[in-house]
DNA sequence: GCCCTATATCTCAGTGATGAGATTCTTACC
DNA sequence: GGTAAGAATCTCATCACTGAGATATAGGGC
């Protein structure tokens, strides 16, 4: 998803650039990029990681377990933000594709770990490399200043969003 | 959404910060908080929608009719970004609702335009400031300065992310 | 005019999820 | 030690699209 936004004034005669509007008009082109500049690189990465019959999220999964070692499935879930029936459903083409296994939990009987396979292992640590340059490519219209720059701001948006839609439910 | 990217090195022992590698840290981290400031934003703005029983796709459509007046499906298929057969559905289900409709194109007898009913003119126009109000509140966590910097920022890698997925074809 | 390529839209089977509810287990607190 | 509230996962119906191919029309070169 990526729902594009597309506010654009570009009638003929503007109603007259209200006052508090300046506001809104700047919020609105912001948000407009942030979703185009995420769409492009996102269709960057899936057609990247296309290439070895994965989707963009069980990448993801694999990645995380790389990093981090077994994690629940819980874990995983708030990790790459997809809902428990989610969870479930890519957990288990990975566990058909060779790449993951369950694990129980020996303190909690509810829970599962998910663990790399060799081969999952063997998969992630031959295509990380290649993924990590395409997204440093994907990035390179940004001097790395700027994308520290750019990576200051989004984190500050990002968390000021997810608060407030934390206070919805 | 939405591609949640993962990418935390958190190893106990890092094998010995390589040299060209804080490049590709800086674009990982980017990355990482770009898609999630995106998804932040996104829940946001679909939740504010759906109350007015509207995806974020659909609510896009017909934001794009208000602004810009009747316009062809390729058109607004190319300002929103969906698919050839995306547009179709999504075009069908706004006539479904009673809100657009199709009208023939005088000079090409292959295209069609989608046009607003007064119904639904009249629902944008309620729901359009609603609407604006909450993305100016989702990004408020940003000043207009520093939002007008990201959106500079946004734009510059969008545009070099794009050109990129484009020579892939 | 005729052909060939390109473009606009539509059809439809398939996909990658979501989300509500069911199940199983845990943890307080009485 | 029983019980109620909460948490971790799973099930399954449903959804919002995608993408490949079909159909109809356009338009340029000959």
């Amino acid at each position: 998803m990526k729902t594009a936004p597309t506010t654009s004034r570009t009638r003929k005669s503007a109603p007259a650039p209200a006052p508090g509007d300046r506001k809104q008009e700047t919020a609105l082109k912001l948000w407009v990029v942030l979703a185009r500049a995420f769409d492009s690189v996102a269709k960057n990465v899936e057609a990247d990681v296309a290439e070895y019959d994965l989707t963009g999220t069980e990448f993801g999964i694999l990645e995380a377990l790389y990093h981090k070692g077994p994690m629940l499935l819980g874990e995983i879930q708030r990790k790459i933000l997809v809902t428990s029936g989610g969870i479930t459903y890519l957990v288990d083409r990975l566990v058909a594709k060779g790449f993951v296994k369950r694990e129980q939990c020996a303190e909690d009987r509810r829970a599962r770990y998910a663990v790399l396979t060799p081969s999952g292992q063997a998969l992630i640590r031959k295509i990380f490399p290649v993924h990590a340059a395409r997204i440093e490519q994907s990035l390179s219209g940004l001097t790395m200043a700027e994308q520290r720059e750019a990576t200051a701001l989004l984190r500050k948006l990002g968390l000021a969003a997810a608060e407030l839609s934390a206070e919805r439910e």
